[in-house]
DNA sequence: TCCTCATTTGAACAATTGTTCATATGTTAA
DNA sequence: TTAACATATGAACAATTGTTCAAATGAGGA
């Protein structure tokens, strides 16, 4: 906030400003949310699921991908804990694992067929 | 849905899924606001705006970054129509331009405090 | 037990993205 | 009109990210 004396700042609006501004984890947080949702591959998955759970193949075949990259991104969805899995027979079935990305993805659509 | 027809397929289940997907264009669109949000210099700016205007060097002050850097990132902002701007005197100010996004944001600053 | 098959993994590559630096623009105030 | 200053821009670079391919797991069913 001090590197360099001769900016042209509003001192006071920053300062108070800066006191609304979360840490920078809980932002690091909230973009990793964000950027989760942020790839068509990703985001097709989840809403997929929003739908009903599916298996990884079947997956891939709903965003036009081959298994692998779907397993791929899968990985990402669990390890946030957006998505959990179970086995049933052969297969690993697929879900949703968090409700506030439910509410994420709502608004957004909202947001973009307003 | 085609390419290949030794695959696991729940055939069913994935053409049920399928009907509920929104269309391309409308996936590109959610992807880009999660994408704009996807960055903590750009978080960062949404997050300080969300208090008050501030001018290009006062948003760089509170986002640790170059007056440069965060002029990049407010034309992304712009472009996507997420802040606007006008002119006060010598500097540019700028606000958020979109409801939307502040609900975002505080549904996603929700989830990760939880 | 062994074979099959769905899923996962790792390395490599291509593409995208964010920041930096130098420079350009354009408005204000003198 | 001009000098000073805030902001914007473009090119270059580094870093991150997504997909592909080949190969490895590992559980289920024969």
């Amino acid at each position: 906030m001090d590197i360099c004396e001769q900016k042209c700042i509003n001192e006071k609006n920053v300062q108070e400003t800066a006191k609304t501004i979360p840490k920078k984890e809980i932002i690091e947080q909230m973009v990793d949310i964000f950027k989760a949702l942020g790839d068509p591959t990703r985001l097709t998955i989840v809403l997929a699921l929003l739908k009903q759970e599916h298996c990884v193949c079947d997956i891939a075949v709903l965003c036009n991908q081959t298994d692998s990259a779907v397993s791929h991104q899968l990985r990402i969805l669990r390890t946030m804990k957006i998505v959990k899995n179970k086995r049933k027979g052969k297969s690993i079935y697929y879900s949703i694992d968090d409700d506030h990305v439910v509410s994420l993805i709502n608004m957004s659509l909202d947001h973009v067929q307003h």
